[in-house]
DNA sequence: GCATGATCATGC
DNA sequence: GCATGATCATGC
């Protein structure tokens, strides 16, 4: 079984042709290789398996890649077809697990992770619900060569943020919305896995190097399909995002609105106006965040005005939620909990200054994990049972329904409050409303409270610049 | 003054 | 027609 690991690039990648059209039961049934150890054999997921009957590989935890001296990694991995019919990554692809104790001490190619993950032998399975997963088909294989990739530029700059805050004592702050394409996800049980660190005595949570999902789905698109149509925002240019962006904000920075609005040739009464004029700083003709680099680092722009007086009036919404799929979820694995995790926002900061608002910077932020865990998952599970147990009107006063939904003095970090065309624009319920037997309700999204988006600001000392 | 329910313009 | 980003407007 040994040899396998031994195989050439060529006969990784006729393998990997091969395993084209095949599920698992197909290719444990060639019994081409012929596993010994049923048991052995038989544990796992999907990947070993692939990796003990395709290639006859046991199952390592190697720090080398599978393939030597090929140098190749072998890595199976799920994408998935969403209802809207877009093509998506199905999870992040986890890599190797970083040792904060010796990774930083490396530049990027001399480093573990580039060793182990610099040539990866993709093979991507269509998962689909309710499906034994022995019988979901291989469908498509990519050899990625970072060192070729377009990418790889990003993904230096991402290992290198990583790798700056273990240098810092900062590991135990980590967090997966930190970068942009190469991820620090946590890996293991729970909150108490953890680890040693070099620079501080705090212990921090062990975490693997990964693709982010984001990131994953890009790669989805580009080499399955559903990509083509997906705008870019650099176009002929060899910057990195960052360079980008700084770009850009530096050379709006200090313009007023109607000054935006002239230069950009928009002449609207839209309240969603900043979006329109942020879109068009970056010559987008569709939104900012449905653009290709955006979406890779799961980055999602918004518009804030800070008034005269430095207070911020408006929540940030969120697009509405379905009733229905709030039920049919846990807080474990809810939309919102995943979005929160994975996300970063780039707040577009507009301030009132004589009677017109000036664009001043911008901020990249993404939720504290700790105002994830405590905060918002109060708010969804009081969410998620007001809706179940049919709940939801309090009272009715004045023709407007009063309700029962978290409101924004209830919780320091988000509330839930309608977000539709109108009181009519509706979504149906999983339980008829108790006191007004409403089997719909006017659609409602959660939303990141107004005062707690003035205090990211104000901890940042007022503070907005992209680092 | 501010929380809350309601609503608007856009773009696909 | 509908989802979305966002702000308006009322009344406590």
């Amino acid at each position: 079984m040994k040899k396998g690991r031994t195989y050439n690039r060529l006969e990784i990648e006729l393998i990997s042709k091969s395993a084209i059209g095949k599920s698992i039961n197909d290719i444990m049934n060639e019994e081409v290789i012929t596993i010994e150890d049923e048991k052995v054999a038989n544990k796992g997921g999907l990947g070993q398996l692939v990796e003990q009957y395709l290639f006859g590989i046991e199952t390592n935890s190697d720090s080398e890649p599978d393939f030597m001296p090929a140098g190749i990694e072998l890595k199976v991995t799920p994408y998935k077809k969403l209802k809207d019919g877009n093509l998506s990554a199905k999870e992040r692809l986890v890599l190797n697990i970083i040792d904060y104790m010796t990774e930083y001490k490396n530049d990027f190619k001399s480093s573990h992770f580039w060793f182990k993950n610099n040539t990866i032998q993709l093979l991507w399975y269509l998962w689909e619900p309710n499906k034994d997963n022995k019988d979901l088909k291989i469908t498509h294989e990519k050899l990625l060569e970072l060192a070729q990739s377009e990418d790889l530029k990003q993904i230096e700059e991402d290992w290198n943020y990583i790798i700056k805050k273990i240098k810092k004592g900062k590991a135990h702050e980590i967090s997966e919305a930190d970068t942009m394409y190469l991820g620090a996800c946590t890996k293991g049980a729970n909150s108490s896995s953890v680890r040693e660190q070099p620079f501080s005595d705090i212990p921090a949570m062990q975490r693997a190097f990964c693709f982010k999902n984001s990131y994953m789905t890009q790669l989805v698109r580009k080499y399955i399909g559903n990509y083509s149509d997906v705008e870019k925002i650099l176009k002929g240019t060899t910057n990195t995002f960052n360079e980008f962006v700084n770009d850009v904000i530096s050379k709006y920075k200090g313009k007023t609105q109607k000054e935006l609005m002239k230069e950009f040739n928009i002449d609207s009464s839209a309240k969603s106006i900043n979006s329109m004029i942020i879109s068009r700083m970056f010559n987008v003709k569709s939104k900012l965040g449905e653009t290709e680099e955006f979406q890779k680092a799961n980055i999602i722009p918004k518009t804030i005005r800070i008034e005269e007086n430095g207070r911020i009036k408006e929540s940030i919404s969120f697009p509405a939620f379905k009733f229905t799929d709030i039920v049919n979820q846990d807080w474990e694995t809810c939309d919102l909990r995943e979005e929160l995790e994975t996300t970063k926002y780039m707040f577009f900061v507009f301030k009132k200054e004589n009677n017109d608002y000036v664009f001043k910077d911008i901020k990249l932020w993404n939720m504290p994990e700790m105002d994830i865990e405590i905060s918002v998952m109060d708010m969804w599970i009081k969410t998620y049972n007001t809706i179940k147990t049919g709940n939801i009107v309090k009272y009715i006063k004045n023709g407007k329904r009063k309700t029962n939904f978290v409101g924004l003095r209830e919780n320091e970090v988000c509330h839930v409050r309608p977000h539709g065309k109108n009181a009519a624009d509706t979504y149906k319920l999983p339980v008829p409303d108790k006191l007004t037997g409403a089997t719909s309700y006017t659609k409602h999204c959660f939303w990141i409270n107004n005062l707690y988006i003035k205090k990211i600001f104000e901890e940042f000392n007022g503070g907005l610049n992209i680092e």
